[in-house]
DNA sequence: AAAAAAT
């Protein structure tokens, strides 16, 4: 049943997948499935979950759970029945007299399963049965039983609290009485570390009970998902190559790589592929993918290890910079990017003048910050986006960005104004004030009324001023006017499109916009890769209203006819000048080519500026554009620092300003400097977590709810946490490279000082980027002091004592 | 360079 793909709509070749094409979807996604390199490798997740709430809510319990708890977890278990049996798994006897279902299993656990999920659908399409078992169902599609949830609004009460889960400090604090359970405390750490996991021989147990299952073949189909974990028991190699941090400083970022893709060999193993391979049948129709595969295995080094080999030169280039400042010619190379004044918004610059001979006058560059003051009030802009454009474009442009003159609401203009006064209905009012929204901030005051009259909107609010509600309460709201709450039918299309950039912000948003549509009776869904299609796919099919992800997995579930966004008549571009960045338009384009005709679409970002122009001229129709007056950057409660530094003293001086009480976090321009310097920390005795595109997604989404609970207090990320991540009381950003574009930089640095609480960020440059550095702030209208800084410097520890 | 699908 390789099942024919639907033809992708109008983008067949984007991505040239001979796997694809063809239909026989189970093949081929075996093959990177495993790979823990890979983005998609979920080894680790229990996929399977019977967590009714979001994969982050899971990951973060798993993750507190104290192994001390793994009896408990046991018993939990016990509550499946059979699971208790797990001596059983030793019989794995019976299991040889049912080869058929081993060739299942490795199968499933590969996604070509899933591709093929016929087996799921079938469930699914079992639903007749499931009818039978209403209960079963209601679990599902109400996906938390929100429903009940606003039943406890205290519930709800809680998830702030846990932000700051004070309790839970408290618990730490309490270690006198953990001290009474050392068990507890030694399984605590052992638990961060996988190696724990292994020993849970449990899982197989189960398994052994494979009896039962056949019996019931929808809690078969769970149980394959977990069949990943059983995986993970054999993932010994990854344990040790964390463990073998040591080696790693030596060679840090190219270990880091290399461990994922140790787990290779691991595939050799799996028979089970070579089982799904035996459905050649299919294949033998596209000799091309055989082909295709036995190039694979002479790549025993897949392609990119060779590549990676050569690539030393990269570390070098890095590792060696003192060398660097002795080869000139490197600096030739840099001279090119001088050259680049374009980049991206750069352009406004030639239109700028008086910034060229700040350029110029760079001793004088004091001048230039007391000048800064002056710029922004002469150009009394309200923003810094739409300052610089006007000059520059061309007569139609120009009208697009008269419209990004945006209306200025202040905050003095929302006093005493109520979301119910904004025109929300009462469920949604009394989930916002549940959220902690008791009354609007001033852009939702600004875009929630054009958002209900049906107008396209463009809202621009500083970073952490309360842009999800801006679209998500109104947004909701619509659809009930639009539909009322009956059209519930199974199977219904989603009528409105959230679009995010990163994982983590979909995530983020589907958590304050899932409460608000359940207020109402409406349906959510997250749609993002890195995690498995199924749920995501049974909850179109159940009905949903409103789909929050990322537009990856958003076009692939189009293209396999999973997803249907002719009826979206609302959507959302959340950072929506990012979403118009190279490598995001085109997709986006085409995912707003597929939703209704004629339907509202509302733009948001703390930087919104003409880089939007694209869209607006394409799907917008006279758009109102709202603005927040009064929020420049010095009106901001973030203090910025750059700190010109020897490259040589550069990751001490990062571990020094770490080595402290408060949340930290610390943007590095790779993945792997991230990982390097997350090792780097963690090797010094600081606790410290990485985020990026490097882990999978069951690590990224654990390792940022290591720092919102408070388990770390450093977390070095890549830009993948630079937009729209809210994490409580970070006090300090650390930009261990510093930014390209000053929006980065502005999102970057809006990840503190939110909620009115202060903030600091310091940027470490080396000396001869201080020029692109006063360029950067320039844009970014930031006063920034410098100060040149070497290890153990007085201004280091004072940064550190922050 | 990173991100976003999966392979």
């Amino acid at each position: 049943m390789p099942q024919s793909k639907k033809p992708a709509v109008g983008r067949a070749a984007k991505n040239f997948d001979p796997n694809r094409s063809g239909g026989a979807r189970g093949g081929a996604p075996k093959t990177g499935s495993k790979s823990p390199s890979h983005r998609g490798f979920r080894a680790d997740e229990g996929a399977p979950k019977k967590q009714r709430w979001n994969a982050d809510e899971r990951a973060t319990r798993s993750a507190s759970r104290p192994a001390g708890d793994r009896p408990a977890y046991g018993n939990e278990r016990p509550a499946s029945g059979a699971r208790t049996e797990r001596p059983a798994y030793n019989d794995r006897a019976p299991r040889n007299d049912r080869p058929a279902y081993n060739n299942d299993r490795p199968s499933y656990g590969d996604r070509p399963a899933r591709g093929e999920r016929p087996a799921y659908n079938n469930d699914r399409g079992d639903r007749a049965p499931r009818t039978d078992r209403p209960a079963y169902n209601n679990d599902r599609p109400s996906y938390g039983d929100r429903a009940p949830r606003t039943d406890r609004p205290a519930y709800n009460n809680d998830r702030p609290a846990r932000g700051e889960r004070p309790a839970y400090n408290n618990d730490r604090g309490d270690r006198a009485p953990r001290t009474d359970r050392p068990a507890y405390n030694n399984d605590r750490p052992s638990y961060g570390d996988r190696p724990a996991r292994t020993e849970r021989p449990a899982y197989n147990n189960d398994r052994g009970d494979r009896a039962p299952r056949t019996d019931r073949p929808a809690y078969n189909n769970d149980r394959p998902s977990y069949g990943d974990r059983p995986a993970r028991g054999e993932r010994p190699a990854y344990n040790n190559d964390r463990g073998d941090r040591a080696p790693r400083t030596d060679r840090p970022a190219y270990n880091n790589d290399r461990p994922s893709y140790g787990d290779r060999p691991a595939r050799t193993e799996r028979p089970a592929y070579n089982n799904d391979r035996g459905d050649r049948a299919p294949r033998t129709d596209r000799p091309a993918y055989n082909s295709d595969r036995p190039a694979r295995t002479e790549r025993p080094s897949y392609g990119d290890r060779p590549a990676r080999t050569e690539r030393p030169a990269y570390n070098n280039d890095r590792g060696d910079r003192a060398p660097r400042t002795d080869r000139p010619a490197y600096n030739s190379d840099r001279p090119a990017r001088t050259e680049r004044p374009s980049y991206g918004d750069r352009p406004a610059r030639t239109d700028r003048p008086s910034y060229g001979s700040d350029r110029g006058d760079r001793a004088p560059r004091r001048e230039f910050n007391n000048d800064r003051p002056g710029m922004s009030s002469s150009s009394n802009s309200k923003f810094y986006p739409s300052r610089d454009d006007k000059p520059r474009f061309t007569a139609e442009e120009d009208v697009v960005l008269e419209r990004l003159e945006a209306q200025a609401t202040t905050a003095s203009d929302v006093v005493g104004v109520s979301f119910a006064d904004l025109g929300l209905g009462g469920n949604i009012v009394r989930e916002l004030g549940l959220l902690g929204a008791a009354s609007p901030f001033p852009i939702q005051a600004a875009t929630i009324p054009d958002v209900l009259a049906g107008r396209d909107v463009l809202g621009r609010g500083r970073t952490g001023s309360g842009k999800t509600i801006a679209f998500g309460a109104p947004l909701v709201e619509k659809l009930m006017e639009n539909e009322g709450s009956k059209n519930r039918q199974q199977g219904r299309k989603p009528r409105a499109l959230i679009l995010a950039p990163t994982r983590e912000l979909a995530l983020q948003i589907d958590r304050t916009v899932q409460p608000i549509a359940r207020s109402v009776g409406l349906f959510t869904t997250q749609v993002y890769g890195g995690v498995p299609q199924y749920r995501q796919v049974s909850a179109l099919q159940r009905g949903v209203d409103i789909i929050i992800g990322t537009p990856g997995r958003i076009e692939d579930l189009i293209d396999q006819g999973k997803l249907d966004l002719s009826q979206v008549s609302i959507t959302v571009l959340d950072e929506a000048d990012h979403m118009c960045d190279l490598g995001f338009l085109e997709p986006v384009q085409r995912i707003l080519n597929q939703t209704k005709k004629g339907g509202q679409k509302l733009l948001f970002s703390a930087t919104l500026d003409k880089g939007v122009a694209t869209l607006v001229k394409q799907f917008l129709t006279n758009p109102s554009v709202h603005e927040v007056a009064g929020e420049d950057q010095a009106s901001s409660t973030i203090d910025h620092k750059v700190l010109v530094v020897e490259h040589r003293d550069k990751s001490a001086i990062i571990e020094q300003l770490s080595n402290r009480d408060g949340k930290t976090l610390i943007f590095s321009r790779t993945r792997a400097y991230a990982e390097q310097l997350a090792d780097q920390l963690e090797n010094a005795g600081i606790k410290a977590t990485s985020l990026h595109g490097d882990l999978n997604q069951a690590r990224r989404t654990r390792n940022l709810a290591l720092l919102t609970s408070g388990r770390v207090n450093v977390l070095v990320a890549t830009d993948v946490a630079a937009r729209g991540i809210h994490v409580d009381d970070i006090d300090l950003v650390i930009q261990a490279d510093a930014p390209d574009e000053y929006k980065t930089y502005l999102h970057r640095a809006g990840r503190t000082g939110r909620a009115g609480k202060t903030g600091t960020v310091v940027t470490l440059i080396p000396k001869q980027r201080q020029r692109r550095m006063d360029e950067l702030l320039g844009r970014a209208e930031i006063d920034a002091s410098y100060a040149s800084a070497v290890p153990d410097d007085a201004s280091v520890r004072a940064l550190a004592n922050l």
